[in-house]
DNA sequence: CGAGTTGTCAACCATCAGGTTGTGAACGAT
DNA sequence: ATCGTTCACAACCTGATGGTTGACAACTCG
């Protein structure tokens, strides 16, 4: 799971995760304890949610005093958003090549075989 | 990870099975056996990789003789474009808010201190 | 029927993911 | 200086994941 659109959707794959994600969105920043607050798990075990999404590039953290507010960094959903959008096209235009085909094959008289097509 | 999203993310957080997806958008139906030509893996692993994306939604098995062609149901892709979409425009939208408070807050004369602000 | 093709199922193995608890680091407050 | 708070890291357990091989089911063709 080396490249970045891989653990962004593995990020996204766990449904707490993708509540922090919806409650940066938002209220905007955060710090853990705040995140953590709803959830019936361990302070830990967010700060291990937060460290997926922030090795995803979801999210970032700084540091002000003891606390390390937690950012949602959006950008990064675009790129998802883009994959995603690139091949719901590619077949939504697949699909209607092959109504144009369908359509043609109708309107020839003699029944043409298309190529693979069972006899 | 029982919900649907949680699969439909969980199934393309895997390099292989976002290839898969490309491939079927891009060339329209295939056995498995084609889909499992360029890989380096067994064709149980492939046969292994649909089954999840079928699991998620994302892919159909019909019967064909001893062939099960499989076919790109591309319309659950509009599940995760919508779930992004929807915390992306909120988090942008907090941030334009977030904008105009500042601007107000430079157009105040005497300097308020904000909710929480550093002093 | 018997043989070949295509694909799934089952068992097994190694690694990863998500949770826990325990410990301690970094810092503000007293 | 010490205490309390906030948080991260390490070790550990359990279940899921991705891969393998072996067997077999479903079907076609000779």
């Amino acid at each position: 799971m080396a490249d970045q659109l891989s653990r962004v959707f593995q990020a996204l794959a766990d449904p707490t995760r993708r509540d922090l994600v919806a409650r940066l969105a938002a209220s905007g920043d955060a710090t853990v304890g705040e995140l953590a607050a709803p959830y019936a798990v361990s302070v830990q075990a967010v700060s291990k949610h937060l460290k997926v999404l922030e090795e995803a590039g979801l999210v970032s953290r700084s540091r002000d005093a003891q606390r390390r507010p937690v950012h949602l960094e959006a950008e990064v959903l675009d790129l998802m958003t883009a994959w995603i959008e690139r091949y719901r096209r590619q077949a939504e235009e697949r699909f209607s090549r092959l109504d144009a085909v369908l359509e043609e094959m109708a309107a020839t008289e003699s029944p043409a075989r298309a190529e693979g097509e069972a006899s």
